[in-house]
DNA sequence: GGCGTCGGTGTAACTGTGTTACAGGCGCCT
DNA sequence: AGGCGCCTGTAACACAGTTACACCGACGCC
């Protein structure tokens, strides 16, 4: 039973696959040594730790993710192009971005779509101290919301829950309202109509 | 040594103390037991779970949260002073949005706000789904900020950061907007800006 | 050839976690 | 007195991360 000797790639990448399947909590020592077919202490001499194991892990796969380029024609639809870009890759690695938020990472995850902004942002005019303002409001609103999205999806029904709690009465004699707030939320819809409404604003000439 | 018998309310109180000195993770049930000078199995008689006794210190400081009210003359400023006290009274309890948030009832810590937020967005003219959407795009977004800001108080430093990464050259010669995009953010500033555009294009007539 | 060093692996243990089976104790009601 | 329900404690189980230590194999050096 010689076995090719472990190489750190080959750890990360096999601990990559464990994440993708099962998610970051599936990621035991032993589970990833039984996985490796090899023993724990082989992983320890090759990642240091499990903390360190996990850095790597989010430093690969962020650096994984492709670069961001804008659509469409004026500066406010292209800047919410790349916000819908940069939260559909964030999407497609959805234990990414609980892995790099409970690192503190979270910043990180939008590094890549920041240059793409900040010349959306000067074409369409802002410079200086208002275009920064207007780059990092975006990226807080996208990431915000990609992490408030994932909870979402992770907590299928919340306890009192907005069902029973809006209807008509509580909603100011507005069915409609109270009918909408019950419902459930299309995130799709949402992201897009916040984010355009954001970016309108930020745009504007003026305070 | 006779102890005035175990309360739940008590487990809950000590418990609640344990989590806001030392963080969530600091809250383990030897530790819980000996603090409260009895054994592990009494605090499970009491709170069946970790999970539980978590769900139950969540709901406790979610309910201890005061009533939000709406300051202002506009109706534009009165749903950003609703926004800020949010803020702030999340950013007065750190570990509960931690908490809240791990165990998917991020939305929750809207749900007392909600209220107020519905009657301003009518006073401002909004109804039925148009209403619901502005309440939950300024929803997401305060939340999801929160959220981001909580991280980036937990990660002093991030690893390539953005101070290195924004020279004149890669910011397009925009020195000022370098400068902005390498300094540190102002968290305040930047909400108030945020939730200001936001409600701002929310709350125009048209699309 | 012998020997030591260094890279890499394996066995078996340590500590600390949540959780529970089980044996009671204490007080109240009948 | 007896019984029962609330409550507490002892001791264990399974599983986590981590590590001390022995070992193996290749390589270089004397």
């Amino acid at each position: 039973m010689a076995r090719a000797p472990l190489t750190r790639d080959e750890v990360l990448a096999t601990a990559a696959d464990l994440v993708k399947q099962h998610g970051p909590e599936a990621l035991t020592m032993r589970k990833l040594a039984a996985e490796l077919g090899t023993a724990v202490t082989s992983i320890y001499w090759h990642v240091g730790n499990r903390e360190s194991l996990l850095d790597a892990l989010v430093e690969r796969t962020v650096a994984d993710l492709g670069a961001i380029r804008a659509r469409g024609a004026g500066p406010a639809e292209r800047i919410v192009s790349v916000a819908r870009a940069l939260r559909r890759q964030l999407r497609a690695h959805p234990h990414l971005v609980a892995m790099v938020h409970e690192r503190g990472l979270t910043e990180r995850m939008f590094l890549p779509a920041q240059r793409a902004l900040v010349h959306e942002v000067h074409a369409a005019g802002l410079r200086g101290a208002r275009a920064a303002e207007a780059v990092r409001a975006v990226q807080f609103q996208v990431v915000g919301f990609v992490l408030i999205e994932r909870n979402r999806e992770r907590a299928p029904v919340q306890r009192p829950g907005e069902e029973e709690l809006w209807d008509a009465a509580t909603a100011e004699d507005d069915a409609a309202l109270a009918r909408a707030l019950a419902g459930p939320v299309d995130p799709d819809r949402l992201f897009t109509l916040s984010v355009r409404a954001l970016v309108k604003s930020l745009l504007e000439p003026g305070t």
